[in-house]
RNA sequence: GUGGCCGUAGCUCAGCCCGGUUAGAGCACCUGUUUGUGGUACAGGAUGUCGGGGGUUCAAAUCCCCUCGGUCACCCCA
């Protein structure tokens, strides 16, 4: 079967429970913590023309070669979406909600890239954007509301980076003066961010490369290049995070992904996590990306955070753990098995959790079945239970005890035990 | 896209370097000891085209090539 083409897809991977379920609660607990601040969730498709993510700039990894982009039957261009601010910001420039514009969403990106832990061609991320306020202080409601949800899952070893790329204009001075000095120190610079700075000079921060470490050390701040306007905006998202007592270090070399940032960006670091992928989450300010979009100027700021490697700091952590199966009761039935279908349905109906076994099994494949289901009682019927007009109600968890019970006080019975 | 390592039962892996009887172990699964009772113990049982294709050879899980997949690092990102 492996070598089947019935399989997952490169890069992809299905999710049996336990961890389907875990997915569901990581994402109930965002949906509460985002609503809670005002968000309202938005539901995205899962592609869009491709223009909408040709947005993001040329200069970045995930238009220039992660894109998973195909021809539909129509002739139209359309790509899977790689991330969804992109989608977010496309929807408010056609469907202009009144603002502020608070959203939360949940589901899966793609991106076509060599796989490996912590980073899959299909993959899901929750986030959150906001639009139509320039104040500080919503972006710093937005990073808070990512770290109370990292507090939430349990997570103690998260670091939260911050830099500012400044305004657009200062953004474009900046890059001037890195290109001038990269172009200066080329020969010292690694071969591959020789390359990497012809395609986008600001990446070459980004280098993990020994060789670049100490023309990168050297390299010109972003914060020497900002403007009043953006280091007073950037001052006072410090300030903020400070009321409210979450940690954070300055990071000029911070340069994030995506090329649309401006003024604040952020990212949220695991040590906890032993590999490469260490990103668990990110985001940033967004003033320029609307217009682009054919809305008129409109500002945001958002993030996103990766549900995998959440999820992979998580176990790390020993936080957050895997969901129990909550069964309660196991209905043995050694006659022919249509009592069991009966007082199976009879008791969902009463709202208990139930389940049994099927194929006419014998009765101790019945009660191995029974205790590893996890259910807590055991309910038996047998023909002397079907002659006495009885149910043997039996004690899974605790020690040996069981009684035989008159059927129609089965239920007040279980009622009894179980709440 | 580049490089390293890996791919043997449902799962974790041994065997591969030094080709050669019916390819093994543990866990899980099923049956029995207990003809109506799980969790422990003991006994027994089923399961593999040794990732796929090609080559070398009298003979390939074992050697060579290609390919697919996984994994780790780079690139980049969540």
């Amino acid at each position: 079967m492996k070598d089947s083409l019935y399989r997952a897809p490169k890069g992809t991977r299905d999710l049996v429970w336990p961890d389907s379920e875990r997915r569901r609660s990581f994402i109930n607990l965002f949906a509460e913590i985002s609503s809670s601040a005002g968000y309202e969730e938005i539901v995205l498709p899962m592609f869009e023309h491709i223009e909408v993510f040709q947005r993001l700039g040329d200069g970045t990894d995930v238009v220039r070669k992660e894109m998973y982009d195909f021809e539909d039957k129509g002739g139209r261009q359309i790509a899977l979406r790689p991330e969804q601010t992109a989608s977010i910001v496309r929807s408010y420039a056609e469907n202009r909600p009144p603002l502020p514009w608070k959203v939360w969403y949940a589901g899966p990106n793609f991106r076509y890239e060599r796989a490996q832990r912590g980073r899959y061609r299909q993959f899901d991320q929750v986030g959150m954007e906001a639009l139509g306020s320039e104040d500080p202080y919503l972006d710093v409601e937005v990073i808070s509301v990512a770290w109370r949800f990292y507090e939430a899952l349990g997570l103690k070893n998260v670091n939260l980076l911050l830099n500012s790329m400044g305004t657009a204009n200062d953004r474009s001075r900046y890059i001037e003066a890195l290109s001038e000095y990269f172009a200066n120190q080329k020969g010292d610079l690694s071969k591959e961010s020789q390359d990497t700075f012809v395609a986008n000079p600001l990446r070459v921060l980004d280098s993990k490369r020994d060789e670049d470490a100490q023309v990168i050390a050297e390299a010109p701040s972003i914060l020497d290049h900002l403007s009043d306007e953006a280091n007073d905006h950037f001052i006072k998202v410090q300030e903020g995070l400070e009321k409210l007592g979450i940690p954070y270090s300055v990071e000029p070399k911070l340069v994030r992904g995506l090329d649309y940032y401006l003024k604040t960006t952020f990212e949220f670091i695991s040590e906890s996590i032993d590999a490469a992928q260490d990103a668990i989450g990110g985001g940033g300010r967004y003033d320029g990306l609307a217009a682009e979009m054919g809305a008129p100027e409109t500002p945001g700021v958002g993030f996103a955070l990766g549900l995998d490697r959440t999820l992979m700091a998580c176990d790390a952590e020993k936080s957050f753990p895997e969901p129990k199966h909550l069964l309660e009761i196991f209905v043995v039935d050694a006659t022919d098995g249509s009592h069991a279908l009966v007082v199976a349905d009879q008791l969902r109906q009463e709202g208990f959790k139930v389940d049994r076994a099927f194929d006419n099994r014998s009765m101790k494949a019945q009660m191995k079945a029974a205790d590893k289901s996890g259910a807590k009682i055991a309910v038996i019927i047998g023909d002397d239970e079907v002659r006495s007009g009885v149910v043997t109600i039996r004690d899974l968890r605790g020690e040996d005890g069981q009684e035989e019970i008159a059927s129609e006080l089965m239920i007040a019975d279980l009622r009894k035990r179980l709440r």
